[in-house]
DNA sequence: CTAAAAGATGACTCTTTTGTCAAGTATTAC
DNA sequence: GTAATACTTGACAAAAGAGTCATCTTTTAG
């Protein structure tokens, strides 16, 4: 179970974006210099999430990324879905066959069960987590948090 | 955010052992027809489960491995971090500082706030199922998840 | 028109994770 | 004691993930 390092530095890139000019948006280079990794490993990133309608791009010399929606209408689940893949429960089982061409556990699969649930809680909680709730204070975006997860299946 | 094959197919191994008879245990190779993975790999998923503690095995003619506990003592938690790893918040920030020598999110990092209540909501209701919950029909396992994932915090 | 700024793309390399293999050692049946 | 069964170990090969690079195209300032 690990977030991967397309989740977190793609993450990463959008929230500066989130904290950017709306207007202007902000460069890859600039991005690139205030995280701290390198603007080709960015440019990747942010294309990514291009793709999944997340942000979009405006070439030229004013050009650069900018977010397609406000910040309280991204979700964290969009960033993981655009970054990385939080398994459905049949790609679990589609993924892990075993030698086996379909799995073994085909039916009364009690694995199923304990990941379905478990990323059902995960994708619950990640859909109410919105790009506004991560920017501002650790404090404050911690206690903001704390309170989404308490009831991850109310949604 | 994903789950690992190791993950996956270790804590099926550690199933078909949970279902086994608790004082003749099962054999590698039992436990590779019964999954339809190799024997090697089931011997190396099952190695690092006896590393945790979680099993043990008997070498010889009647040999095999056996839980260490009864299957109510075993947990998921247990199990992930015998095998893979759900990162504590420290070290999804040590492993991902960028190109600089230490996370450029030192102070007020609202990242490590999403990331940190997302992995302790997962680790929180790892912690609460166990194996026992995981073994019978899949309408009974379910229900007995969704009741632990409800609330998240409570431990 | 030209040059500079900035995004676009695909191939490529490096690293980590997966999974296999071969050559062991321990235990027990006979 | 010998053979069969079964766990043990470390090295290895294959696949996936992470990150870089060279070479584009687009836009705009002057």
């Amino acid at each position: 179970m690990k977030i991967t390092a397309q989740e977190e530095y793609g993450l990463r890139c959008l929230l500066q974006l989130a904290q950017a000019d709306q207007e202007t948006g902000m460069s890859v280079k600039e991005i690139a210099i205030r995280e701290g990794i390198s603007p080709a490993y960015v440019e990747k990133l942010l294309r990514l999430m291009a793709k999944a309608d997340i942000i979009h791009s405006v070439r030229g010399i004013h050009g650069g990324y900018r977010l397609n929606r406000k910040p309280n209408a991204i979700s964290l689940r969009d960033v993981v879905r655009a970054l990385g893949n939080l398994p459905t429960t049949e790609e679990i089982c589609d993924r892990h066959p075993g030698n086996r061409t379909s799995c073994i556990h085909i039916d009364e699969c009690c694995i199923r069960s304990a990941w379905a649930t478990l990323t059902h809680a995960i994708d619950s909680f990640m859909g109410k987590v919105l790009l506004s709730d991560l920017v501002g204070p650790e404090a404050t975006v911690k206690q903001a948090l704390q309170h989404k997860v308490a009831t991850p299946f109310s949604v």
